[in-house]
RNA sequence: GGAGAGAUGGCAGAGUGGUCGAUUGCGGCGGUCUUGAAAACCGUUGAGGGUAACACCUCCGGGGGUUCGAAUCCCUCUCUCUCCGCCA
């Protein structure tokens, strides 16, 4: 969430900068500051009274220790009237804050200056591409149909054991799910992301943490005799390392990279955007996250895109870079970056990774700070990216590196596949 | 699943009704000494709200209660640890 030093310091920039989001704040903006200005009066108060009190306390007991009975049931009887008055205020002053809290929940992140304006995903702009566009003839497979043909995914077996959604990786196929995996930490390691293995069940203040709660819990399963969650991206428990930390300096940036599964329960999807691979219950991803000062964390997200990038090249797709539009971003970020990949058999663009900067939304919420120089805490700076997620990746891969003689295994791939061709 | 113990500042660990935001040790930071370092010694060192800055207030796992006064007493919830059982 914002803070309120963030709208006090330049309220209509904020109403401004969520326009661009299509988010019309003003109400929420003015409401705001008003609540604010009355949690201040009656913190004052409140403190006053809680001065006052602490001083007959300890008159209190020096009257008692004298012996000075009278004056100090006297003493009682003025502290009665006054833990009256406190109360009172006590209870305006916490509706205030429950207030407050619950707009300042209400209010999306600020885009920052380089995000573009629009509604919609078409209003995405097109920031970058590169790679090859694979030539297929006519007859060529999509994915699901490669994955029938050379046995390497079975949905049908998944669907008995668990659900759509929930395939079966076999053989060849199950190995190039684990080679991808191992591809994309060792490059993560060699960027300087150092490894790290978390849980993939997270508590509720984890999921608060990082925003998946409360408004999109629908989104995540949830073990109800335990109140735990089953994790929709590594983000959620890695980024939770850092919820309640105070960073020294010197510990900046952190670089983490982690491989999980991630389980989605994605209500409302359909037709084809949900065959084969393209929209998955359970799925692999690397995840990388980043911990940064205020003032590199615009650098740091450069260097991300160019780590994914460097993915997508080394795995001969084609791919191009959008920069979301504001009304296509989320809630929590300040600006995002989405890669695609083409899949030439079914002849669309995938998403195989989000890269985006939180700035200190995210943080805020986390309570994850860091000492300045100047001994002052501040608030940090996170990012995170895909790098990346595995399924469309493999779709693209089935579909595009496609031959008569079968499945051509990108070169950096075999040293962990162990095999070049899937026939 | 059964039994027991516990939750205090970056960590360890005192405190069991009255200047306790909290003894002490370690760690961190600053200094003295030293060519430099180590050792030793001295000083300093939690977070949040609030203020122009002070003042002031809150916080000893969470919530509630008793009391003029609670880290300390009572209730309740959560979590952690130990032993036993089960088990990858």
């Amino acid at each position: 969430m914002l803070t309120i030093q963030q709208i006090k310091e330049n309220p209509q920039y904020i109403i401004d900068r969520l326009a661009v989001k299509c988010f019309k704040a003003e109400e929420q903006i003015n409401r705001v500051l008003d609540l604010d200005q009355q949690r201040r009066q009656l913190q004052l108060n409140n403190d006053t009274l809680g001065a006052e009190l602490k001083k007959y306390a300890a008159e209190i007991g020096a009257l008692m220790k004298q012996g000075k009975k009278e004056e100090a049931e006297a003493a009682k009887a003025r502290v009665a009237e006054l833990k009256d008055e406190q109360k009172n205020i006590a209870e305006q002053l916490d509706a205030v804050e429950v207030a407050q809290r619950d707009i300042l929940l209400s209010i999306p992140n600020i885009p920052c200056e380089m995000v573009p304006e629009g509604r919609t995903a078409e209003d995405n702009v097109v920031e970058k591409e590169g790679g090859v566009m694979p030539n297929l003839g006519a007859d060529a497979l999509p994915h699901w149909d490669l994955a029938k043909k050379y046995n390497l995914i079975d949905f049908d077996l998944g669907v008995k054991i668990t659900g759509a959604g929930f395939p079966v990786y076999i053989g060849k196929g199950a190995r190039l799910q684990r080679a991808l995996i191992q591809f994309f930490l060792d490059q993560a390691g060699e960027s300087g992301y150092l490894e790290v293995q978390p849980p993939y069940v997270v508590n509720e203040a984890s999921g608060y943490g990082t925003g998946q709660l409360p408004d999109k819990e629908g989104q995540m399963y949830h073990c109800q005799l335990d109140n735990l969650y089953l994790i929709p991206t590594a983000e959620v428990p890695v980024t939770n390392i850092y919820r309640d930390v105070i960073l020294n300096d010197n510990q900046l940036p952190i670089k983490n990279c982690a491989y999980s599964a991630c389980f989605r329960r994605e209500a409302g999807s359909y037709g084809k955007d949900v065959r084969g691979l393209n929209r998955l219950h359970q799925f692999d991803k690397v995840e990388i996250v980043r911990i940064e000062k205020p003032e590199n964390s615009y650098a740091a997200l450069e260097e991300m895109k160019d780590h994914v990038q460097g993915l997508l090249d080394k795995l001969g797709l084609p791919w191009h870079i959008l920069r979301l539009c504001g009304g296509d971003m989320s809630f929590t970020s300040a600006i995002t970056f989405d890669f695609e990949v083409y899949s030439a058999a079914q002849q669309r663009w995938l998403e195989v990774s989000s890269v985006s900067n939180f700035e200190t939304y995210q943080a805020n919420r986390l309570k994850c700070r860091y000492r300045a120089e100047d001994k002052k805490t501040q608030l940090c700076h996170t990012l995170n990216g895909s790098a990346l997620a595995l399924p469309r990746i493999m779709a693209a891969l089935l579909e595009n590196n496609q031959t008569p003689e079968g499945i051509v295994v990108p070169e950096c791939l075999r040293r962990y596949t162990g095999f070049d061709i899937i026939n």
